[in-house]
DNA sequence: GTCTATATATGGATAGAC
DNA sequence: GTCTATCCATATATAGAC
């Protein structure tokens, strides 16, 4: 049996660990071959530079992503609903792989122009989320929805949605909560923040 | 004249630019020097090592943000008056220091038990932090303010107000909004904030 | 495919002249 | 206090044996 693929498989999960724990500039290429247990020179093999390999964590996260927003905002269920499908899809996702926030920023922060056409490719592929705008101005014609600026309603769906998972190192420690804690939290959030929206969104 | 607290100041400058830019690992002293009009070497004789100028800098961006804190929350104001002046107040600061929420996050994933000692330093040189728990709780009691475990409560006010910050560089791309524009929205967004607590979280 | 050894580059830090 | 030159450790990347 050949075992290529395992060794690439296992490279690519070790990359994912220590690129998401210590970002493109922090991550050692040692690390990434210690924790897959093998050598350095393998990475190199596999994936040609640290910044390729980069470049390959970098895609599953955005993919992982806007497969969240495709999947909950498509179709023609009306917004609310969708931003319910959203908040908890997006919550299940995030507490199986909590640091892909921090890692998106970071990386954003890094090369903010590499990530954003890497991101809005794929949204683009089915216009989703310019259709989810025109839907939310529709809904707002129709005063399903309150009157205010598109970028206004999303950065208030994403603040609670997302912040709580980038802050979450902070607030472990400041409160004391455990890992499981914190996921519970995450869960009665999804209602919470269902409620939020609806109460101030909607007219 | 002596030049001496010239160019130390002017290092501090370049350090705080460079290393809110690129973060700590992402930061190279040749960058800073160069930002400095100054030798590298210069950088050693005045801070010894990239670790201590780099505490430095996140001294000072710890001392900005638990100001913010303490003159908003201190005293004997409702609940709701002292978070109307913190989204004010933290909207104000960041709107001139826009990166710093950035920076703050990705210390506290690369050393986040230093940064959370930082903090929590300075917040407990008068129990701040502490003395409005408790009077949240109060105010709970006295059904005021609707009963909600006091963590999310915070995640709540924290998510609205922080979250833009950290958000910008994707959303002024996506919505092709100028600087001006995004400092304009988060002018807008103090009232927006204060008004979905107030529907949301008092009874 | 996998390893050891090594090349090459870069970054932080220091020595020493002025 | 400021500079040039240099040291030394570390990091990415490659060569070449097995």
């Amino acid at each position: 049996m050949n075992s290529k693929k395992n060794t690439e498989a296992d490279i690519l999960k070790a990359a994912k660990k220590i690129f998401i724990q210590h970002g493109y500039a922090g991550a050692r290429m040692q690390a990434i071959a210690d924790e897959a247990k093998i050598n350095k020179a393998m990475l190199h093999y596999y994936y040609r530079s640290k910044e390729a390999l980069f470049g390959r964590i970098m895609d599953g996260a955005v993919d992982l992503m806007s497969q969240q927003f495709r999947k909950a905002l498509s179709g023609t269920a009306p917004v609310m609903d969708k931003l319910k499908a959203l908040i908890s899809s997006y919550t299940d996702t995030i507490n199986q792989n909590p640091y892909i926030p921090i890692f998106i920023l970071n990386e954003i922060a890094r090369n903010p122009i590499n990530f954003q056409s890497k991101m809005q490719r794929k949204l683009e592929e089915e216009n989703v989320l310019q259709n989810f705008m025109l839907q939310i101005m529709e809904e707002q014609e129709k005063e399903i929805l309150r009157p205010l600026p598109i970028p206004q309603f999303m950065l208030t769906v994403m603040s609670l949605i997302v912040f709580p998972h980038i802050a979450k190192p902070v607030f472990v420690r400041v409160f004391g909560i455990s890992d499981a804690g914190y996921a519970g939290m995450m869960e009665d959030r999804k209602e919470l923040i269902y409620e939020m929206m609806q109460k101030t969104m909607t007219l």
